[in-house]
DNA sequence: ACCTGAACACCGTTCAAGT
DNA sequence: ACCTGAACACCGTTCAAGT
């Protein structure tokens, strides 16, 4: 039934690390990080799983290259001259939208920044803008870590997000998680139950991500007030 | 070779769903969430593995016990005559005490905070605070879950830290990524290298948690300034 | 009510072998 | 250089069965 011919649509090409990334990222986009499994992947590329050990050392170093792919996406800005805090906001505004364009990867990434070239550069701009705003070197890294952290919370983190599953399954999750929270005492969680409905689920709008974004900054530029 | 007398030492009692959230939590304490497995602990309470399907439905319901469990050591301030940011930092330092006293769980407790009582006790106390501080129903949500997913990344994330290691094997790889930020380039990546000491690791002191708290709180009073 | 035993469908990874 | 095949030691979970 295997004819010489290539199976239709996919042909196949030699693989590469590059490849097998973007693959992998594609894999996490569609199914969530759960799903981005060396056997899963192996089988979308129509290849054996030992296949992929020749160009990754193991898991870990392909999820190195997942997180390298999304942040080689960032297009960084290069103002030198403006301002250290314009300068941190435009680089956090950089990195935040690659992380929005992958929100299964984001958790990926955060703990990858140091480890490729892309990353490299964004926090040597991250740094340098906060060390130019007056920050010793111990605080410019602490809040260099921060900032890294809660960007990628906030599109882990959104109320609502649900990644592999149809619109449909995702408005039942949250449905059933608003309604366990009209569910509590209103005497005892009467806050909770007045919020219930932003607690489960995000508007459209980029109102989250702005938020927490102008949450940061100005956490940071009262920091830096206060030297 | 096996007696009718227990084993010395551990004595096994009728297990209850408190007891086998305990010693997940305990579990993951001691060597990692990786560690935390059905079948491990199931071992360590000298059980079949499906034993604990008795007392959990499954996995995740496990992991909401053991969330629970850690949301349960907190000692929630009760100080309602305070100023609202007064009260909420007293809240969210509560919160940070109890994940800083178990790490390897943060990660666990970070989507679970709804999911059990004294996690919704907090979460009305924060929503409260915020709700005085003059924030709307969104924003209020949006802050509160903002503030505890970067609790959860200060405890998780904080450089350094290593679960399930001897302090030789942490310190090794402390200074193996120290020698990786050393090898880059001057010319491109200086700020880097000047902050590599505070990028790879963090003082015995909790200058770490505590600029973290301070520059979101910074950053929480400075929007309510602006509304 | 509470637990065991056997089985299933998955993992990541090693090791030897093919071309 | 690049990939396959078989095997190992793990997972979570179901299902029927024991007491």
């Amino acid at each position: 039934v295997a004819t010489k011919t290539q199976a239709p649509g996919r042909q196949k090409e030699k693989l590469s690390r590059e490849a097998v990334a973007r693959a992998a990222l594609d894999l996490a986009d569609a199914e969530g990080l759960d799903a981005l499994t060396i056997r899963r992947l192996a089988t979308t590329l129509e290849v054996t799983p030992m296949a992929l050990y020749w160009h990754f050392k193991d898991k870990d170093a392909l999820l190195d290259g997942v997180a390298e792919a999304v942040l080689g996406q960032m297009r960084l800005p290069d103002d030198a001259s403006a301002p250290w805090d314009v300068r941190l906001r435009a680089l956090l505004d950089a990195l935040l939208g690659a992380l929005a364009a992958h929100p299964a990867a984001a958790e990926v990434v955060k703990t990858r920044i140091l480890l490729n070239d892309p990353g490299r550069e964004l926090s040597e701009g991250v740094l340098g803008a906060l060390r130019a705003g007056g920050f010793p070197t111990e605080q410019a890294s602490q809040i260099a870590v921060y900032a890294l952290q809660l960007l990628t919370s906030l599109v882990v983190g959104r109320p609502g997000l649900a990644i592999g599953q149809s619109e449909e399954e995702r408005e039942q999750q949250v449905r059933t998680k608003w309604a366990a929270l009209q569910a509590l005492s209103p005497r005892r969680f009467p806050h909770i139950i007045e919020c219930a409905d932003s607690l489960t689920d995000c508007d459209e709008s980029d109102e989250w991500l702005s938020l927490g974004m102008d949450t940061l900054m100005s956490g940071i530029q009262a920091r830096a007030a206060a030297l």
